[in-house]
DNA sequence: CAAATAGTGTCTCTAAGACAATATCAC
DNA sequence: GTGATATTGTCTTAGAGACACTATTTG
């Protein structure tokens, strides 16, 4: 029997086989103007939730998502779905870990490849798409609490979705988180977005994915502020500048009209 | 029509399914002697290959690694195939990546959850399980070539498996290789291993994953040819004693009889 | 002018890398 | 003693962080 006749004979049907769908979390900065004519906005990680408008866990939030299609790979299928629920077109996508724990789903056998993604200040304007009932950004803190446990808190205008999680290390030395009381959170994504914020802020150090949530033309502040936004820290501006210089390049135009001094405006440094 | 009865009446059944697979870059460190009673032995990293013993790419060189069952998460299939095809225990399991493209397994539509492992010295003897018609080590050499690809060379005894590889960016940014030439290696595993290189090399960096290849006691200097091993770098033995030193703690003990001065021997910070 | 942000200069401290020097064992 | 590795010390340089200072705009 050479290859081809075995491949023929070759059934996949007989061997069973669980669903595969990707859940992504979708980043982009919230700007909130604080009323005073000369003073810059503060900027707000959120993220892009849906209220699900089927079984399971219908009414409760969850993160867009969906199965894999045969012929496309999973990154194809993040942003098919990003689209289709929430009608955004996202900048980067990040793998943020599979999750496959038996009951996650009370469906089945269902394993999830979770991506963190970013997009910029001007598309966020989401419309629900079919299966959802409402999709909102919900603005992000995650922080470790002084008894260890980790707080993640999702904001949106009154509606406020709080989960604790404990950090756990399996046999072999990987940090993931546990959700220990998930709020209004659908399956495991209070986990997939903690993973998500994680992998986000490791690539934020390191000026990875900060240039994805702005235009192509932005400030040093500006790109100071998302960094900070992420990684939820405050940094001094001439060092910064000073960290950043070999990733940008100035250009000869400047910001106007702010009450201020202008600031110059760079772009990104595409090396 | 509550959860209770929606889930019920769903069937998962209705949905087209992919299988999925785990495959598993086993590293270890190969010990050569070189004839010198007063010389160290030299270190290479290794790669652990099966022999395909059935269709497809029967008589190919490939990674260990099977289909996920059902109750089981994709580290715990990882750790199972690598067991069943080897008889070796891995001491970590790092993901390198989802191979999700749609023609990669010519069986049909198969994803690959790929993971990067490592077992120390102690346990490297493999012994080939029922579809595998040997297993061995392979030493790795894996470099960016002056043409800016990427050679992967994986020897054994007289056999050379040379495989060429493209850097490729996807429209997120993302880095993957793409295999040009993929020697005697079955399915994308040319592409896969160079994955889990890369992801091995990025943990070296921090000291991640170095203590992995060695028992609980070891010298600096054999940690040191780890990370030498590993990124296929030189440095300089007063500069690695210094960056370690947070990471490790001494012990009372010294290595013995090797011809030269006694090496102390240190265990693993566990903080 | 006042308020706010933009941008620069400088000091300190740490860490990385290069390199030299000393210590200790087995034969 | 010789040849090998083990271990420590020192010099230089680059970079991070803290902080003070100057520059520029709009109402």
């Amino acid at each position: 029997m050479d290859e081809k006749s075995f491949l023929s004979e070759y059934s996949i049907e007989n061997y069973e086989r669980p669903s595969v769908t990707t859940d992504i979390a979708v980043f982009a900065l919230r700007y909130e103007e604080n009323g005073n004519y000369r003073q810059n906005s503060s900027k707000k990680l959120s993220v892009l939730l849906i209220k699900r408008g089927e079984y399971p866990y219908k009414g409760m939030w969850a993160l867009p998502g969906g199965f894999l299609r045969k012929g496309e790979t999973v990154e194809e299928c993040a942003v098919r779905e990003i689209f289709e629920e929430t009608s955004v077109k996202p900048l980067s996508l990040i793998p943020a870990g599979v999750f496959s724990k038996p009951n996650r789903d009370p469906r089945g056998w269902i394993i999830s490849n979770a991506f963190a993604s970013v997009i910029g200040k001007a598309e966020k304007n989401p419309k629900a798409g079919d299966d959802a009932a409402d999709v909102q950004w919900f603005d992000v803190t995650f922080e470790k609490e002084n008894n260890g446990k980790y707080c993640l808190k999702l904001v949106c205008k009154d509606k406020e979705l709080v989960s604790s999680l404990n950090e756990t290390k399996d046999a072999f030395g990987k940090i993931s988180f546990e959700a220990e009381e998930k709020g209004k959170l659908a399956f495991d994504h209070a986990e997939i977005i903690a993973s998500s914020i994680t992998e986000l802020r490791r690539r934020a150090k390191n000026f990875d994915i900060i240039f994805d949530f702005l235009p192509d033309k932005f400030t040093l502040t500006e790109l100071q502020n998302v960094q900070e936004a992420i990684m939820n820290i405050s940094v001094t501006p001439a060092n910064f500048r000073r960290k950043i210089s070999g990733y940008v390049v100035e250009t000869d135009e400047y910001t106007q009209g702010d009450g201020h001094r202008p600031a110059r405006l760079y772009k990104r440094n595409n090396l």
